[in-house]
DNA sequence: CGCCAGGCAACAC
DNA sequence: GTGTTGCATGGC
């Protein structure tokens, strides 16, 4: 009897063979060495975390939130310019000199004195240490999200991250309701899944790639490769009917 | 011009 | 607990 896990799969399946690996998280500070290409991709490597770049990532994290990579990216060249992406370095710039540096990616008083307080957690850090999620939750500027791409592509954590794109994508093709919030798309994924770090942030990654190109605000729909599961789960369970296999055990 | 982008927190109820 | 609003900037 199949279950939950196999439909996700499926859509898993449809994307890595749509896009392939897409090799995440980018690393700006990487870009154009070590396999990583122009923009920091580093196609088939995904969530191998290096204690150098954890923190890059983190400050990714935070500077793309409710804004596109494209701005949070160029805060973080900047502060990569400047030689700040590193934990001891920002933690003794002032928060006004962060904000002037990170402006492009919008928000940038309250991400600043988030980086701020983030670069000073890092610093105190002890090697090899992961994070607690609850303590990443109590800084202020880090909510579910943000706390799930830090630990998932800077330390490992298998966490499936159910963000924007994620719950849009499922909540079209039929998975969830339209209103399912983070942290039960979140539940409802990793029940399903329970997978590795790499295949989370695998999928997470190749989510967000066929969310910019299809499943945006404004559905572009032609040539979406989930286009044989979606339109409110009616062509997804009809499509594992044709396969014998029943779409019970959702929810 | 208006809408959107890989959220979050503070506040109202 | 849910619903609403401000937060800033750049691309289209």
């Amino acid at each position: 009897m199949p279950t939950l896990s196999d439909e996700i799969r499926v859509l898993f399946e449809a994307l890595i063979a749509a896009y392939g690996p897409r090799g995440w998280w980018p690393l700006i500070s990487k870009s154009g060495k070590d396999g990583f290409d122009a923009d920091g991709y580093h196609p088939g490597l995904n969530c191998q975390p290096d204690t150098g770049d954890r923190f890059e990532i983190a400050c990714g994290a935070v500077l793309t939130q409710n804004t596109a990579w494209r701005n949070a990216e160029r805060g973080l060249r900047r502060l990569h310019e400047l030689g700040l992406m590193r934990p001891e370095a920002l933690a003794n710039a002032d928060t006004v000199t962060i904000a002037d540096l990170i402006r492009p990616a919008g928000f940038c008083n309250q991400k600043s004195e988030c980086l701020s307080v983030l670069a000073r957690f890092f610093r105190g850090l002890p090697p090899g240490a992961v994070p607690d999620r609850d303590t990443l939750l109590s800084m202020k500027g880090i909510g579910p999200e943000t706390a799930d791409s830090i630990l998932l592509f800077g330390f490992g954590v298998p966490v499936f991250i159910a963000d924007a794109y994620a719950r849009r994508t499922f909540g079209r093709i039929g998975l969830i309701a339209a209103d399912t919030g983070y942290k039960e798309c979140r539940t409802f994924t990793m029940d399903g899944m329970r997978v590795d770090a790499g295949t989370y942030g695998e999928f997470h990654a190749l989510i967000v790639e066929n969310g910019k190109r299809h499943c945006r605000s404004k559905p572009v729909c032609d040539r979406c490769p989930l286009i044989p599961f979606c339109g409110f789960s009616r062509r997804f369970r009809f499509f594992f009917a044709n396969r014998g296999i029943s779409s019970r055990g959702r929810r």
